[in-house]
DNA sequence: GAAACGATTTGCT
DNA sequence: GCAAATCGTTTCT
């Protein structure tokens, strides 16, 4: 893996992603988890980005080297991750949806255990806030280098089939871009959007 | 300086 | 199935 590989369309990269694996090294112990749905942001022309409105101090890894992390908090309560893609000055990153782990579940389940709830494996990194729990990546790991000792990716085989849809819980602007992307048959996030779930897994 | 708003999850009805 | 939780960042007065 080099750093170029990063420095592409990131949609091209999104697609490439799926059915890569992601391993995070924390002194307790790795956790991998093998992505299988994801989602594309681009920068100042995609409006459901959080580069659309210029550089900030929250999105500042945005606008940094590909390959590395761009973590945020998502309504006090939970992290999202990103992988950031193009050359520097170029917003835009990867949104990692959800995942199957695939090495350390022991780990991964201690870190989501919090409310003593044991769950099925597959549920262990099956949406966005639950994938960084289980990573074990917190508002701290922003930034944090792919290329570096502290993370890794690994692609897996190249996915035989990808499928496409609307994104999640954006705004009617950005919701024509068909820039969600994950593996049929695999752990992908079931959207409950507070009124009236839709979407669990359409084709 | 203050108010509004989320790239969601969980729990209760 | 539906509504609440919860806080940093952004935007407005």
């Amino acid at each position: 893996m080099h750093r170029d590989w990063f420095d592409r369309p990131v949609l091209e990269v999104a697609r490439d992603l799926l059915g890569a694996t992601v391993t995070v090294v924390r002194p307790d112990g790795e956790v991998t988890v093998r992505l299988t749905e994801v989602e594309a942001y681009g920068g100042p022309e995609d409006p459901a980005s959080h580069a659309f409105r210029g550089r900030t101090a929250r999105n500042d890894s945005m606008f940094g080297p590909g390959g590395r992390l761009y973590v945020y908090r998502h309504l006090g309560l939970h992290h999202c991750a990103n992988v950031v893609t193009g050359p520097p000055g170029t917003p835009a990153a990867v949104l990692l949806r959800s995942g199957e782990v695939v090495a350390g579940a022991g780990l991964a389940a201690a870190r989501r255990s919090v409310a003593g709830v044991v769950r099925r494996p597959v549920d262990l990194a099956r949406g966005p806030g639950r994938l960084a729990v289980a990573l074990g990546l917190t508002l701290a790991d922003d930034g944090l280098d792919l290329l570096g000792p502290g993370a890794h990716v690994v692609l897996g085989p190249s996915a035989d089939e990808v499928l496409a849809g609307p994104r999640v819980g954006v705004a009617p602007a950005g919701a024509d871009l068909a820039w969600r992307l994950w593996l049929p048959g695999s752990a992908v996030s079931t959207w409950r959007p507070g009124s009236g779930g839709r979407r669990a897994a359409d084709r």
